[in-house]
DNA sequence: GTCGATCTTACCGTTAAAGATAAGATGCCT
DNA sequence: AGGCATCTTATCTTTAACGGTAAGATCGAC
């Protein structure tokens, strides 16, 4: 398969999000309660199956006093600037 | 006024957006052509005006070469993990 | 003034997120 | 076995994201 990498992102968010809650002790009830998303979309964002929007992510991060952020950056150390090639490498095709 | 949370993050968000595009002198419609995302699309994600879904997001890190959480991320160091209060303080509700 | 480039806003059509509800699918426990 | 809690999936409606296009709104250069 294509292994698509914007499907990758989503299932990754939703494993963060599941294992942040879980870690909690938080049902999808108790969270929908929190946030003011349904179970049954939580489950789908969870899942990997939804493409939540940004204030989506947000209401849950809230819930799960988490920062946004956390729940987005997939590696260990995702979040500092990190200026992909200080200087060096290729930079981007410049094409306008 | 209650200045809602939600529309700050959407400004925050897009702000930065604009900043990082800037910095690398793209125009929007060089930035449209980059994620495949309309220019009116973008401009109104920038002002805060739309709330993007997350892979639409990851579009944009990526054609920008930044982290998607680095364009979440609203103070100067909010990435860290910071693992919701170690040991001590308050629970949550922790009502069901 | 008129261009040209850039960004904004408005309209329309398609697609999908999100709430509500209900129905399955688990698993656990007595 | 039955009940209970949790999660999943499906259906429906409403709302909004997104692309496309075209029309305004700046702004700077000539």
């Amino acid at each position: 398969m294509v292994d698509d990498p914007e499907k990758k992102l989503l299932t990754d968010v939703g494993r963060r999000i599941r294992e942040t809650r879980a870690a909690q002790g938080l049902s999808l009830e108790q969270l929908a309660r929190l946030t003011g998303i349904s179970a049954p979309a939580l489950s789908l964002i969870e899942t990997g199956k939804r493409d939540p929007r940004l204030t989506t992510l947000k209401r849950i991060a809230d819930a799960l006093r988490v920062a946004p952020a956390t729940l987005i950056a997939d590696g260990p150390g995702t979040a500092e600037p990190s200026p992909t090639a200080p200087s060096g490498g290729y930079d981007l095709g410049e094409y306008q």
